[in-house]
DNA sequence: TTCAAAGTGTAGCCGTGGCTACATTGTTGT
DNA sequence: ACAACAATGTAGCCACGGCTACACTTTGAA
């Protein structure tokens, strides 16, 4: 079968962005991570990461690799990682996402660890449309 | 770098759950395709699926293969694909809980064409808890 | 100073989800 | 009956995110 460009199906075209989304996610949660170290520790190392999001050193160097041909850090061997001006920018933008998917998932009544787990999941999935209108009932306070 | 079991990191452990969701995301938007084809066309084929996720068919093939041997559906070669019991209970489970989170972002003002596509990514991260006030809301109808 | 521990790097494996290209089977119309 | 075409299957490639095992730097304490 041929890769099917612009199907007639039914569905517009879902899947695709799903699938997008997979390849930012890494990217996203990992200078949002590095930004977050860097701020409470001051440097950032391969082993951190390790330790955040409990996976092997080895997963980590090589994602950061692909990080810094994205120019999104930059790291010499056995050295800290940094943020490039793009990464940080990544990463503030990740964080402010993040942050307001939060806060509307406790301005809806949900508790604050169900929250912080389901924030993490969701936010990659989020259209920029509804990330606004988070936005607006995180700011409205409490729902009824 | 040892596997981190239990690490004493700030971060509990929703890493591991985001991660461990990406192994049943597939299986559950298979089985849930396939109840909908069933259901619109009688009968499900790879190609039907492979028009519905736009992808090749050989990916579909081989995730059907991997779908069989969960004991999620059966299929014989050049024959179309069935649901098991259990492969009709993930189904149905998937569907209610989609639609949940889809009538959810309607109730809080979405438009359809966005809710659609965001229902797709967010209902794989929804714990039971925040799943439950979903639906809430969305029974409460239209937000202000 | 030197040496052990901690941190990094590298090689090489696995599973998953993409793909193309080619082989095979089913179906359908003439 | 059979040729064409549609649907499936198979082989084999790639990228990504996991891992273990082992080699190599850095760093800090004795």
């Amino acid at each position: 079968m041929a890769p099917p460009k612009s199907s007639t199906a039914k569905t517009p075209d879902p899947y695709r962005r799903t699938r997008r989304d997979h390849t930012t996610e890494t990217a996203e949660d990992y200078v949002e991570a590095i930004d977050g170290i860097l701020t409470e520790q001051g440097e950032c190392r391969v082993v951190d990461l390790a330790r955040h999001f409990a996976v092997s050193h080895v997963t980590v160097t090589r994602i950061v690799a692909r990080l810094q041909e994205a120019a999104l850090v930059v790291t010499e061997r056995y050295r800290p990682i940094q943020l490039t001006e793009k990464g940080k920018k990544l990463a503030t933008a990740s964080r402010e996402r993040h942050e307001i998917v939060y806060r509307f998932l406790l301005a809806i009544g949900i508790d604050a660890a169900t929250a912080a787990i389901d924030a993490e999941g969701i936010e990659h999935h989020v259209s920029p449309r509804t990330l606004k209108r988070f936005g607006e009932i995180a700011r409205a306070g409490q729902l009824t």
